[in-house]
RNA sequence: GGGCCCGUAGCCUAGCCUGGAUAGGGCACCGGCCUUCUAAGCCGGGGGUCGGGGGUUCAAAUCCCCUCGGGUCCGCCA
């Protein structure tokens, strides 16, 4: 038991005696130091219930519990109400480091919770490269999946392959009205040509016709499950951009278990299986094609399951693939755009119908220029490796600068890229500036890489000095100690609750001030200096050799390097 | 028109779910700190109607209602 729910147990057991009742506690961080370390603001609540003031009760309180002596507390004030938590910070910095020390790489990991998720994202159309709103979902995606797996899930992640839309046709007529140009990378090649498609199409919009007609041929064979020219075709065009989304995934350090084609669903008739089984639930209306009524579910505008042509609409497909996701996994997890919520909803409502679970979804919104709203089809936008290509670039100038290795900028300009997309919480919209996207001089990535390099050195020099680290801590240590010290605990909660409430930015915000307090102490308490006692030198290597693990392991959640030297 | 999301200093952002102690950071700006383990750093300073208005509460950036501004979606696109 540590020393937090010893506190909650005794100011449970405490305020049962005191008022009679059960009350659940939560502790919280004081604003300072200075307050405690843990305090609690149950007097406040408990005020009108017993018609005494707050700052009576507290000291009540107060009295009572010091009689308890709870292991590991030194004080306990009450102070304005508020009951304030001391303690002893040398016993605690000797278990934690040791303890930090000892588990390493695995220090915070959950335990193994044999739960399976199945987690998809980025899924972006094979019509192009990754632009940078892509970016987000991949990046909220990859971190998540690293998250989760070091929470203790069991995580298989997903690219859901979209090959069937209106957009994979016109590529396909592109490539034979234009061909690739063969120097250009892959996806950019695809993106080319589907540009130039779209423009020729809307000056002649009779062609139009012909593109119905590829979908049309492409689903009448998948639904015969034959392979011809036309499945020829679209197989090559789709691999063709996936081989360049694959290379730009695999530069960011991204990398998908599996790659799921929904033409896949055609194949092996799940789709027309998913139509039939909607029917039987006697809420599809007829009009000009089968309509699904979700009215039950809230939802009031009806969806469509198939064109009036008879050829399958991705949302049907998507209820497919889901169908089949589903119940392969205990949780299924999904990123989309917030421009899918009304889809997604719909989509879960027609699960519903099916008896099937239905997906979690992590919305993020928009990245957008200063300009307006991205789009592959007009050829507005900006590449996922134009970014890295430029922040590596930027990072190389950099470590020039400095006098230090080119070799390290890779991880500075990814980490920089990953960083600034991690860190903001997803529902924010976003607007793309080039001079904040590759703003690395001082806050962000950098940063915290900077910290982690600084410990690196402190510790390399230890050993050269043979100076070893051990959790001695018997002198009063400075704040910037109890601090950091604090800090570094907090870093099991932080994994808690990123991968619970599925959010990346909160282990993204946690090491940047980490890596804060890191500077601080470092600034403050010097380590290898002559005049340092050999104990303090000791205890405070340890803290650093502590600090520097789990600026690892926070780093590589966000699948961020650590250079050993900037 | 309706649904959803966002609005925190000149700019970017955390906190909002789960209400509490002076609203945390950063950029930019001003002033200090390299004969001490890396100055991609540290210390100090100025700068805030938490979009606006009501309400609930001992207490509201946080909860509720209204309103303004921006984004996004709204039957055969994905």
């Amino acid at each position: 038991m540590d020393v937090k729910e010893k506190i909650i147990k005794a100011l449970e057991d405490t305020i049962k005696e005191y008022v009679g009742e059960e009350i659940s506690i939560k502790l919280e961080k004081p604003p300072n130091t200075e307050l405690g370390d843990y305090s609690v603001n149950i007097c406040f609540k408990l005020a009108k219930l017993l018609k005494k003031s707050p700052k009576m009760i507290a000291e009540d309180i107060v009295k009572k519990l010091k009689e308890k002596n709870i292991e590991g507390i030194k004080e306990i004030k009450a102070i304005n109400g508020y009951i304030n938590f001391y303690i002893d910070s040398n016993a605690f910095a000797k278990y934690l480091t040791e303890k930090i020390c000892e588990e390493k790489s695995n220090y915070g990991r959950g335990y193994k919770k044999s739960v399976k998720i199945i987690l998809e994202h980025t899924s972006a159309n094979p019509n192009g490269p990754l632009h940078i709103g892509h970016l987000r979902n991949a990046i909220i995606g990859d971190c998540l999946k690293r998250i989760l797996e070091f929470y203790g899930y069991d995580v298989e992640t997903h690219y859901y392959v979209n090959d069937m839309g209106r957009q994979m046709a016109l590529v396909v007529y592109g490539i034979e009205l234009f061909g690739l140009d063969k120097n250009k990378k892959k996806d950019h090649a695809i993106a080319e040509t589907y540009i130039k498609v779209n423009k020729y199409l809307e000056e002649n919009p009779e062609d139009e016709e012909k593109i119905l007609e590829l979908m049309r041929k492409y689903e009448d064979a998948l639904e015969k499950n034959e392979d011809n020219e036309i499945t020829k075709k679209f197989e090559f065009a789709v691999n063709y951009a996936l081989d360049g989304i694959k290379e730009t995934l695999n530069n960011l350090k991204i990398k998908h278990d599996t790659f799921v084609w929904e033409s896949s669903y055609v194949r092996n008739g799940l789709v027309k299986e998913v139509i039939k089984k909607l029917m039987e639930t006697g809420k599809i209306i007829k009009e000009e094609t089968y309509m699904l009524d979700l009215s039950d579910f809230g939802i009031e505008k009806k969806m469509v399951l198939a064109r009036a042509n008879g050829t399958s609409l991705y949302s049907t497909r998507d209820i497919a693939y889901h169908l089949d996701k589903l119940s392969k996994c205990d949780i299924g997890i999904d990123v989309l755009g917030a421009d899918h919520k009304l889809t997604a909803e719909m989509v879960k409502a027609a699960l519903k119908l099916l008896g099937s679970k239905v997906p979690e979804i992590i919305f993020y919104e928009f990245i957008s220029l200063p300009e307006g709203s991205m789009s592959t089809r007009r050829g507005r936008f900006i590449s996922a490796d134009e970014l890295l290509e430029e922040a590596i670039k930027r990072a190389k100038e950099e470590c020039n600068k400095r006098g230090v290795e080119e070799e390290i900028a890779y991880d500075i300009g990814l980490g920089a890229v990953r960083y600034n997309i991690a860190r903001i919480s997803p529902e924010k919209p976003m607007i793309f500036k080039w001079e904040e996207a590759l703003d690395f001089e001082k806050v962000g990535c950098p940063f915290i890489q900077y910290a982690h390099a600084r410990c690196c050195s402190i510790l390399k020099e230890a050993e050269n000095k043979g100076i070893e680290n051990e959790a001695i801590f018997n002198y009063e240590l400075t704040k910037e100690e109890k601090e950091l010290i604090k800090k570094l605990d907090e870093f099991k909660d932080i994994i808690r609750e990123s991968a619970e409430n599925r959010k990346v930015h909160i282990l993204a915000n946690y090491l940047l001030e980490l890596a804060k307090i890191f500077n601080r102490f470092y600034a403050n308490c010097p380590i290898l200096l002559e005049k340092v006692n050999d104990d303090v030198k000791k205890s405070r290597l340890k803290i650093v050799k502590s600090t520097k693990i789990v600026l690892e392991i926070g780093l590589g959640l966000l699948g961020i390097n650590c250079p050993g030297r900037m």
